[in-house]
DNA sequence: CTGTATCCTTAGGGATACTG
DNA sequence: CAGTATCCCTAAGGATACAG
């Protein structure tokens, strides 16, 4: 898009486009907040196939941007952690609120509905609740063996 | 993306990925909901300069997800207009919810606080009084000439 | 005004092999 | 395991020109 090399002038979407208006990094980002990945094997291993260099990109962007934070693991020194900074996790809300107008329109996913509810009236409520560990509830994912 | 020829598999944040996954579709529906544009030149002309091939393109993706409705001018037979349907409107509080994320982390947009803690706390009934007029409130656009 | 139609170029992405 | 490095190819996008 050429009017990458500028700045954003401002705009508040155009500046939130440039962070997660990409497919692949939406879907990492899906993966990192409700499917508890947290390795670059993990994610790689998506049920959408993304491929190793466009993998390593999009996590370079997000961390250039500041939406995740790459650690070493402490029980295995080989093994990278990577978590969703505050940045990144104050984005949840947004995604539920997504999640919820998705629910809402696409035939195809069935889902609680009392999560959906929940993610619409109060996705800051839902978000927390999540982050202590109710992960899974939103985890649409196929089991994948 | 090669996945794009099968479903969404029931994951809903693919299910938007596939609609508003795309910085133009993102920008044309912020012209939409937040800069009063309903005309294919007014779209046209925005401060980014997106040309007729891509704008076509995408109005027709967007329509074609029932996320806006194409209509005639009664004013002048020649002249077509774009309005976002419920669907689309229906995206609003989280477009709102995204607004204030952004402006809570890029340093170069300077909105009102009290507006952002709206977009933030109350998305839905910002969006309502948005939708009856208090439009240009978050408008960011530059006047161009 | 609201698009189509072309042409051309580049960036994005798939596949795969390889490395510390 | 966590990437990097290529190679190749297609689709997306820009720049016009043109048309109903």
């Amino acid at each position: 898009m050429k009017f990458e090399e500028s700045k954003w002038n401002g705009c508040p979407i155009r500046y939130a486009a440039e962070i997660i208006g990409d497919k692949w990094t939406f879907l990492i980002l899906r993966d990192l907040m409700f499917r508890n990945k947290s390795s670059y094997t993990a994610l790689l291993h998506s049920s959408e196939k993304i491929s190793t260099n466009i993998l390593a990109d999009r996590l370079r962007k997000l961390e250039k941007h500041g939406m995740l934070e790459k650690s070493v693991d402490p029980d295995n020194k080989k093994q990278f952690i990577y978590a969703l900074s505050k940045k990144g996790l104050d984005l949840m809300p947004t995604m539920l609120s997504l999640f919820a107008w998705s629910c809402e329109y696409d035939d195809e996913t069935h889902l609680p509905a009392s999560l959906v509810g929940e993610a619409k009236r109060d996705p800051w409520g839902l978000a927390k609740q999540l982050r202590q560990g109710k992960a899974l509830a939103l985890n649409t994912e196929k089991s994948s063996r």
